[in-house]
RNA sequence: CGGGGUGUAGCGUAGCCCGGUCAUCGCGCCUGCUUUGGGAGCAGGAGGUCGCAGGUUCGAAUCCUGCCACCCCGACCA
């Protein structure tokens, strides 16, 4: 754990905001909680988003893309989804500006110019695809529809973050139509498993797979599966969402359809998404107190290469040399950057891949020249050795491959050692203030308990895990019988 | 919307209690020379309506009033 991350977790917003800045990621924008994310950063999103696109389209996903605007009568069709986002919406009521007349150089809406129906910035798409869907959708044979796309969504937070929760985010959000329940049911779980594999193996974060209680759940779901994650402060963080939508949406936007059996039915649908938020996960999970960790497998720049040296001859030898390896490493499916800027100091550059994240670092001297080595430096265990140039690109692939493992595993590890059994309302208290993590525990299945559980320690379910296991025990709050532990824990 | 805090150069800040050559310092930026194996050194330089608007005073970054913005803690949330 960073140390500046060991005490008040004001110390760890100011990190976590500074090390966002610093790594070159993000910054504020001018307009309230949003968020500019600056080309380094944007650089990983777009590697997040390259694997995902993989892995939706090799389960039969196609992109699309829909209006940003819900006219409101839309965004109203299905009660309780709209309900659970009214507080946060932005609504577009004029189209027109013009100039002020009592103000010479301003502008002012034009009061002719409202709009007859208001328009709802997206807070989430269910709507305008659905009323859309409607129209697609006559005979099974229509079906299934399996739909993502990528946007962006307006959500007016009351308090922001960078990544974690900012006004304006980046999403991908897929939404899918089925014939039966059944199909339905496996396609929010093998989206969920998709997530998980995406964040467990390409970003080297480790998640808990479960399914949400009611009052965690999405607006307008039947069911809410997640992963939820464990950041380095010890607060949960959701990583992603699959909703199991049953046939709420096809009711409220009137989508039936002619069943092989002759009959009509509504349709059966799911929503999932995940969003800028992992690289927040991302930040939150592998970064210390020199920057930012990346797992090799989404660092735009996966090994930087730095000369040192004294004078144009001495930038052209080693120059020569460290073309040849760049091409070598490409060949090798390796991302390189030789940085042979002349106006910072090695010392500078060292410092400035660290805070990126940059992988791996090979410095190349005079002295390496001599000898045909190089200096290859390792950012997570931030370890340094002399590799001979011959070796240098089996070194490199294997131990890139080794870095994604160890991140991961010593994240896997950080994360079980916070995931604390509890059987009494002391020692749950105790354990959420002093260690935070994850709390295993019995809970009477009421929303009343959680929600009382909430109210006195701000922990949360975060989720009833998949691989839960059937165990008499008694509710941690009440004392009522349980048949298995939840996940509690404080989340962002 | 409740409670607390902060607004001084691009960024971070001193000064405010106790009004008067106080607009301080660091980073960054520009120019030149020397440097280059872990965030360079020296010399010179540019950059400010002290959040905004009133008021008190001979005189306000400093005191008073109002407003605005941002941050933190609650409520809300991917």
């Amino acid at each position: 754990m960073p140390k500046k991350l060991t005490s008040r977790s004001e110390d760890y917003s100011k990190w976590y905001n500074e090390l966002v800045v610093r790594a070159d990621l993000a910054e504020n924008s001018a307009v309230r909680g949003c968020m500019i994310i600056k080309p380094y950063g944007y650089a990983i999103w777009e590697k997040m988003k390259e694997e995902l696109d993989k892995k939706f389209k090799a389960t039969g996903h196609q992109n699309a893309y829909f209006p940003l605007f819900v006219p409101k009568s839309l965004f109203e069709a299905e009660e309780k989804n709209a309900e659970g986002f009214a507080k946060e919406c932005a609504v577009v009521t004029h189209y027109r500006l013009k100039n002020n007349p009592d103000e010479a150089g301003k502008l002012m809406v034009d009061p002719e110019a409202k709009l007859e129906e208001e328009l709802v910035v997206r807070p989430t798409s269910e709507a305008i695809i659905w009323n859309t869907y409607k129209n697609w959708i006559q005979s099974y044979r229509d079906l299934p529809i399996l739909i993502n796309q990528w946007a962006n969504v307006v959500r007016w937070e009351m308090r922001t973050r960078l990544f974690l929760r900012t006004a304006e985010f980046l999403w991908q959000e897929g939404h899918t139509a089925h014939a039966t329940e059944q199909e339905a049911q496996d396609e929010t779980l093998l989206i969920n498993n998709l997530y998980a594999d995406f964040v467990e193996n390409f970003m080297a974060i480790p998640v808990i797979k479960g399914v949400k209680t009611e009052s965690e759940r999405f607006a307008g779901a039947v069911d809410t599966h997640c992963i939820e994650a464990l950041m380095q402060d010890g607060k949960a963080l959701q990583a992603g969402t699959s909703h199991f939508l049953g046939q709420n949406f096809a009711k409220a936007f009137d989508v039936k359809f002619a069943t092989s059996e002759g009959g009509l039915d509504h349709v059966w649908a799911t929503s999932w998404g995940v969003s800028t938020r992992l690289m927040g996960a991302l930040i939150m999970t592998h970064s210390d107190d020199h920057g930012l960790v990346l797992p090799p497998k989404l660092a735009p720049i996966q090994v930087v290469i730095v000369p040192i040296y004294k004078g144009k001859e001495q930038l052209e030898a080693i120059g020569q040399v460290a073309q040849k390896i760049k091409k070598q490493l490409l060949n090798a499916g390796v991302s390189v950057k030789f940085d042979d800027r002349d106006n910072v100091k090695p010392g500078f550059k060292f410092n400035d891949y660290e805070l990126k994240g940059v992988p791996l670092r090979i410095a190349i001297g005079p002295k390496d020249l001599e000898k045909g080595q190089v200096e290859v430096a390792r950012r997570d265990t931030l370890t340094k050795s002399f590799i001979p140039q011959s070796e240098l690109i089996d070194h490199i692939t294997t131990t890139l491959a080794d870095m994604q493992d160890t991140l991961f595993e010593n994240a896997i590890r950080f994360r079980d050692e916070h995931i604390t059994p509890v059987d009494d309302f002391t020692a749950f208290q105790r354990v959420l203030e002093e260690k935070g993590g994850f709390i295993a525990a019995h809970w009477d299945g009421t929303k009343a308990t959680e929600e009382a559980i909430k109210k006195t320690t701000k922990a949360t379910i975060r989720c009833i895990p998949y691989d839960a296991q059937a165990e008499e025990g008694k509710c941690v709050f009440s004392g009522q019988p349980s048949t298995q532990r939840v996940l509690f824990a404080k989340a962002y």
